[in-house]
DNA sequence: GTCAGCCATTCAGGCTGCTGTCAGGTCCTG
DNA sequence: CAGGACCTGACAGCAGCCTGAATGGCTGAC
């Protein structure tokens, strides 16, 4: 399954990114509507998590709109006001549930799981890139039916790419998926990862943009 | 297929007996474990609904006493989200399945159609994996005609596997299969029951993908 | 009640192979 | 051609994993 994370507060946005990724779901973490916006623009998410009050507006504007242009993408709310005013102009607005901060990981995790369960059946979403076969949910990866292995990190990178196909990502866009949030990493990890990718996908896979970043090849080479 | 309701909720109960009716059903709809009792003994059940908070006691009993007395009719208990860490009792007292409420009607006839999948006249449809013969209703698995036998929580693990062979699962969604959502889990006991189903099943038979989870094997080897 | 046997869970020691780093190389660009 | 950007083989350290053994709870027999 794929969750889109509307979240300002770093420390808590590293929390739940990391809790709905370990239980095997891939996560895109923003933190602004603007980039929220963007995002579900180019990407189909099963589950988007919204955190109310963010720099640039509130939640509610966002899921209005997101309904009214005809969305039915579940939405659970983060937030920390539990007044009841909140709670029903929320479930007005279009929410699916609703989980007030302070709250446990594990409780995030059931209500992700809860709308999980309502998706599971559908075929696994196998997404084509170049001649590679990908499958999401599986973490797997194929060409002409062999199975490729990722190590977990390979994995991260490879999933920043696939989601953005042909877009270019930087260095630190990159970063930033494989480690927690402004983590310095004072060495060329990055390039190194990019090398152990090129080796098992093939070397025409990801094409460096010097001085800029990297981009995932979408056709067959 | 005959079904059992026991669930005092008026709404709810109405609302469960209706789908399971028009899925081709027979019903019967009691509100409190004393009618339930009396019903098992007048009739015989293909499948229990059962609810755990009741009038007149707590569901828990009802199960065990149905166990003790050697009745293996299929469980499936419904229960609240806050209720959900009885899940690890409701396993050890011999329940089936769960559904944690508020549950989806099309979840609910999912899983009354796979009870009745195995459990209508035919010999329960027998699944290969592998070189492994499982055969879901009895919990029963084979290896060139000879049982494996598996303990409780051996079986619900595996079950986990065997629902989504070949795709990766994360510890904290095997962690869910066999306790509550959410309940924290602070040893390796998913690594211990790995290890024993490998030694029963053969130690190819789930892939540990490192830092990301297990998988099962679905090819023979 | 007592006892034996089984099962779930925890712990510790040992092992595997992933990760991050570096160095020496190649490839671009001006 | 010089300088910077990037690539990649090698490797030490350690996180993550495996599993034998110990513990304690539960069940059923007598």
């Amino acid at each position: 399954m794929r969750v889109l994370l509307v979240e300002d507060t770093t420390g808590l946005g590293e929390a739940v990114r990391d809790q709905i990724s370990d239980d095997g779901h891939a996560v895109d973490w923003v933190q602004t509507l603007g980039f929220a916006e963007t995002s579900i623009q180019t990407t189909a998410y099963d589950l988007i998590l919204l955190d109310l009050i963010l720099p640039d507006g509130h939640g509610f504007g966002f899921l209005r709109k997101l309904r009214t242009s005809g969305n039915t993408t579940p939405v659970i709310i983060l937030t920390a006001r539990d007044q009841v005013s909140d709670r029903i102009e929320g479930l007005n607005a279009g929410a699916d549930d609703y989980l007030v901060k302070p709250f446990d990981l594990s409780e995030l995790s059931a209500r992700v799981a809860a709308v999980a369960r309502r998706y599971r059946g559908n075929p696994s979403p196998l997404i084509r890139v170049g001649d590679l076969e990908v499958d999401l949910g599986d973490h797997r990866i194929r060409r002409d039916g062999q199975p490729i292995e990722l190590t977990a990190r390979e994995w991260a990178l490879f999933e920043g790419f696939i989601q953005r196909p042909g877009t270019l990502l930087s260095r630190s866009q990159l970063e930033d998926r494989l480690y927690a949030f402004g983590a310095e990493i004072e060495s060329n990890t990055i390039e190194v990862y990019v090398s152990r990718l090129r080796k098992k996908l093939g070397r025409d896979a990801i094409l460096t943009v010097r001085g800029m970043g990297y981009r995932l090849e979408t056709h067959d080479h």
